[in-house]
DNA sequence: CTTGACTCTGGAGCTAACTCAAGAGTCTAT
DNA sequence: ATAGACTCTTGAGTTAGCTCCAGAGTCAAG
């Protein structure tokens, strides 16, 4: 009756997922159960799409599913409250993630240019300087350790 | 002898990981295999600490061991160049991550301003719209679907 | 030289998040 | 009405990244 409905299979391919992932996040409750046909296929509308694609997102960001979970708790005042808490907690630490980021992107970057100099310096007999033993400092100074 | 030299014990409890998880990464060749005593024990210098803090470090950022190990490589030019260009791959794809985690930090923060005017408007009886079918849409008008 | 804290190796066990498989049933187009 | 594509449930298997264990050896202090 409603055409914006669909099974499984679109459900899987429109929110880039697979088959079984949909079915045990059901399993798991992060989805609610599917309402079904007559023979018991999943029948789902165009909210689930979404739905998944925010536990996607925050599992790219590295939520567990468990976590996940709480966000998308649906309930009264009570749950209501303890969701509120969890948002701004993970707000938190998205934030203190994204700082940890641009510093590591800073570190990242420092080998990077250290490499190049490295292989336009030293040509074929360059040496990779990747934190193997290289703090902030740059490799410049040979002192005789080791 | 050298004064600067200790244990794994003291590794893992400067490093902030487990002693086992030590001796794992050895075995993953994500650390180079330690010196030993006359006894057999492992022998780790400060360099060490560094190592593991960047691999945790790394690892929290969502990189997986083996691409962790693949930034660690240290040869000659020829994997030079490839530890560079997974470097520059790398920053590429924290850019994106930093990104995505803006966007959904925005998601997070909507879904929070959503719940607190829940909870004043509607006090005990407050049903918390995240993701339950709310698009960008605060949920007001009720349709009857379903 | 004995005690107690620490370490060794090898392998089994654990959790999260899936993925695969078997065997049976459902749906739709011809 | 039948072929072919899809879906069902249950349960076992997989991968990553550890963690735990047994049994034995090492080390520093007293």
């Amino acid at each position: 009756m409603d055409l914006t409905e669909f099974r499984i299979g679109e459900l899987a391919t429109r929110s880039g997922v697979s088959i079984d992932a949909v079915r045990y996040y059901e399993r798991l409750k992060l989805l609610p159960r599917a309402g079904r046909t007559a023979g018991g296929f999943r029948v789902f509308g165009p909210e689930s799409v979404e739905r998944v694609q925010f536990i996607k997102q925050a599992q790219e960001l590295g939520l567990t599913l468990d976590e996940i979970k709480g966000l998308l708790a649906t309930g009264g005042a009570e749950e209501c409250r303890s969701v509120r808490d969890l948002l701004s907690q993970k707000i938190g630490e998205l934030d203190g993630k994204m700082t940890a980021m641009k510093h590591f992107r800073r570190t990242l970057a420092r080998h990077l240019s250290a490499c190049e100099r490295e292989l336009e310096t030293h040509g074929d007999s360059a040496c990779c300087p990747v934190v193997a033993g290289g703090k902030s400092k740059p490799p410049q100074g040979k002192s005789g350790k080791k």
